[in-house]
DNA sequence: AAATCGCAAATCATACATTTTTATGGAACG
DNA sequence: CGTTCCATAAAAATGTATGATTTGCGATTT
């Protein structure tokens, strides 16, 4: 066994490993997923649906026998999604699904909506013929969804709705202002569903405006109608949470 | 009463907890820290300092080895690692340092400032007398340290000085933006000591100056000192990244 | 009734087995 | 003779199982 492997000097020698010098992340091969990684996407699935609420101890073995893996991936995967704020870690204690409050959930559209319109802006700061077809494609892909039919429609419409909201900030040019909206995302949709709040047919021509106003290259008059667009599920959702929120703690006083 | 645990309502309350590493997660007792997290804080530490190479490989044992815990605390905090991008994970085929490049820093600097402009604008609207002293506080400690001294001095100057940028968006009302521009602020940290440009003497007057604007009120023009206070730096640094990034491809002929 | 002691359950860490990747060497081919 | 391809072996990452520490909760005692 070589003991004290020199972990600090190494240059990276084999000059022709260099083909992963390119782009950010472009290493999805799909085709080599590892048990981490599968559990790390299912469980975030079912954190964001809402089939582990809010509260739940999410216990190794428990997560393990669920997804039928052993348990370090599991705890690979927790780790992740803690550093994510999927998940809430407390060292020695376990992990454990995030609750969910009204506070959080303003404050996470309002972040959203800050760093969306900053996004938003430089998108069509620097628009160009590609990516406002990309955003015409992504809506084309929307107006097919019926947000009111079946399950599996409901799926395709989460699906197609967040692509077309990705598409809207793709051209910003900062991988990490994306990644970070992309976060948002997740939460917003996290709320979103386990809210059970279905969008109605009127989102689809919501959603035409804005692609609409966006082509256009109206910067203002873009940020402003998402801004609304968000303001509105905003107000809807808070609804629910309420009932939520006072479900959780009934008191039977 | 429903535990709303307060993730996003932490006042500053003691300043002088934040010595410790970007208190992210209010740690209830760091007794209580598992080998995970001691990997895991060491590591992103010897990340950020250079310690270990961009593009280094992190082997799993070599890292065990090096901090004296098993591979299994290394892999959790890898994991973590990579969620917060100061690792790059490639399914089956381990960790790596990620590489630096002028494109990367540039999007860096260039995301960064538009957060924390949004920040600084927030945490000026919402602003309040506690919020000014803890700034004044912050400054008053990064004035007594200087950054050309010797180690032990410059490494007081690092903590106060992200202290300082810390303190000033502090009164966003978002913890979500706030946690993003510490991960912007970790990953800018790591291209200035990779680069071992230390501040000036003149360092000092600079965040004077900012710290000024931004207790006079005036938005625009404390954004405006804030992003150039960032532009300098942008340019001193490319200086460095080309050298090491010529370094690294040295084109073999 | 409050505090303490002790047991059960779960997390954490180590050791071991399996699978994949990568490096090396040789043979076939141009 | 140099290059390419393939097979084999070493090395490393992934996954499983097991033992040690810690936490949480309940019963007991003062």
């Amino acid at each position: 066994m070589s003991e004290a492997k020199s972990l600090v000097a190494e240059p990276p020698a084999a000059p022709d490993t260099m083909k992963r010098r390119a782009g950010r992340r472009p290493a999805t091969s799909p085709d080599k997923a590892t048990s981490a990684t599968l559990v790390h996407d299912k469980l975030r699935q079912d954190i964001l649906k809402g089939i582990v609420v809010p509260g739940q101890k999410l216990a190794i073995d428990a997560v393990a026998a669920m997804y039928g893996v052993g348990t370090n991936p599991v705890r690979e995967a927790l780790n992740r999604l803690s550093s994510e704020r999927l998940v809430d870690r407390q060292d020695q204690r376990g992990f454990f699904v995030p609750e969910i409050s009204l506070d959080s959930w303003r404050e996470l559209v309002k972040t959203r909506c800050w760093l969306e319109s900053t996004a938003l802006t430089e998108s069509i700061h620097n628009r160009d013929d590609r990516w406002e077809e990309t955003i015409v494609v992504a809506f084309h892909r929307l107006s097919k969804c019926s947000p009111t039919g079946d399950a599996q429609d409901r799926a395709g419409w989460e699906i197609h709705h967040r692509a077309f909201h990705v598409a809207l900030i793709a051209n910003c040019g900062s991988q990490w202002l994306m990644d970070f909206c992309e976060i948002l995302m997740d939460h917003a949709q996290r709320y979103i569903l386990i809210s059970a709040v279905s969008a109605n047919r009127s989102a689809i021509e919501e959603h035409r405006v804005i692609m609409e106003v966006v082509l256009q290259g109206d910067i203002a008059r873009a940020v402003a109608t998402l801004v609304e667009h968000y303001q509105r599920t905003l107000y809807h959702i808070e609804e629910q949470i309420r009932v939520l929120a006072g479900s959780v703690t009934p008191h039977a006083t």
